[in-house]
DNA sequence: CATTATTTGTGCGTATGTATG
DNA sequence: CCATACATACGCACAAATAAT
């Protein structure tokens, strides 16, 4: 063997620890290839097993992107493993506690209340637009009978669309995570009706048209009313 | 079913769902143990690799805890795949874009700012007295010449004194994940001398003082003025 | 369009290190 | 100290997917 090395660390994370650092050291941007997995095993001291592992869990962290067959990929470093992560906990809980689904709309509610002056201020034309059509599609779908994927579609671009003025990639990016959350955890709690649609529609609308109107104050109330129904549903369901 | 084809989905990946699957099929909780690897393999129908790929998987994330020599078990589900995700995009950005650490610092001044009115109300004498134990605590490590790894470690328990009250279990794990990301990061763009040690600590002396005597603008006031000497140093390190 | 080279995905056997009793 | 059970690691062989020739 080379070296009796005395690691306390495991090996595997050495190897992911060198394929960070290599990805550090290049200067590799998101989509930049890395060296092949025997290129990999070569550079690093370690077998194909040890390495593979090693990309896998950067896999999942979204670090690196596998492509079978191709190769491997620096990732787009998203917020994947805190969705998947989160998604678990809440699933895992959710059977005798709603306070995972409760937090995480705490957290929902203050990225858009707590934000209000800098989104009302930023808020441009296009965005009110943007907003408006979202808005719009909404109240068309939740007329019809059914509770389409489209309605679920469109509420999750209005609150990507709401927090987009801030352009803080970090709080964009948490917002829509926990919203994916909010939709795998919430259908196992309670159901989303007609009724439901038009009352968030409606809550929609409001906040549109307090932010163009550049009411702080009522878009902050619009928040808090939009989260009410939402809160009300949780604690009704725990 | 076993027999039903997984065509599209890779074997790995299903066996990381069949995981999942069985921990909430069987309602197990943090710290229960999970079959061995062979048993894995037999119940999931794959070879020893894919279960250890999907095992480490699942460390990645937390979901499951691996103790070498003994077994498998459930996980604590914490944030460290978010900590160990977001560290790296810094790090990666750092060298041309101080853009990462600008918008977390947001969202811990978010947390703390726009939580103000719950923090305090419900801070109680108890807390109150432990915060104030640890502005002391600082305030002696800041008196002393060298900048102590005591001091950062200060640092993190107060913020996370503050934000207790609010009983939201995810606000309080993503405002450590967000402070464990800046620590990491920070240091590659500028240091942290005794100057800034005693600004900080005089900070949080008055955000204490602020809350003790129940003024939510004071407090919010001294909770922007703490944060915007960091600000300052991302400006000029950028 | 087919072939082929490249690369990752999967399976299996074996040896070693580690924790528990 | 020994024995057992388990995870760690290695190496090879073959299958499957992709891209270029």
């Amino acid at each position: 063997m080379p070296g009796t090395r005395q690691t306390r660390q495991s090996l595997r994370q050495t190897v992911v620890e060198g394929i960070k650092g290599y990805i550090l050291d290049n200067r590799l941007r998101p989509g930049d290839p890395l060296p092949t997995e025997p290129e990999l095993c070569q550079a690093l001291g370690a077998s194909r097993s040890s390495v593979r592992e090693a990309v896998k869990v950067l896999n999942a962290l979204d670090i690196v992107e596998v492509r079978h067959g191709h190769g491997t990929f620096v990732g787009r470093l998203s917020l994947s493993a805190l969705v998947e992560s989160l998604t678990f906990r809440g699933l895992l809980s959710v059977e005798d506690d709603v306070q995972v689904l409760s937090d995480l709309i705490d957290v929902r509610e203050l990225f858009e209340h707590g934000m209000a002056d800098r989104i009302v201020a930023a808020l441009d034309e296009r965005q009110l637009d943007a907003l408006d059509a979202v808005v719009s599609d909404m109240k068309a779908q939740a007329d019809s009978d059914s509770v389409s994927t489209a309605l679920v579609g469109a509420d999750r671009d209005f609150h990507a669309l709401l927090v987009a003025p801030l352009h803080n990639d970090l709080i964009a990016q948490l917002s829509l995570a926990f919203w994916d959350v909010y939709a795998v955890v919430a259908p196992h709690l309670h159901g989303f009706g007609p009724e439901e649609a038009a009352e968030a529609a409606a809550a929609h609308k409001e906040i549109v048209e307090a932010a163009r109107a550049g009411d702080l104050d009522r878009f902050r109330a619009a928040v808090t009313a939009h989260y009410a129904p939402v809160r009300s549903r949780l604690a009704a369901a725990g």
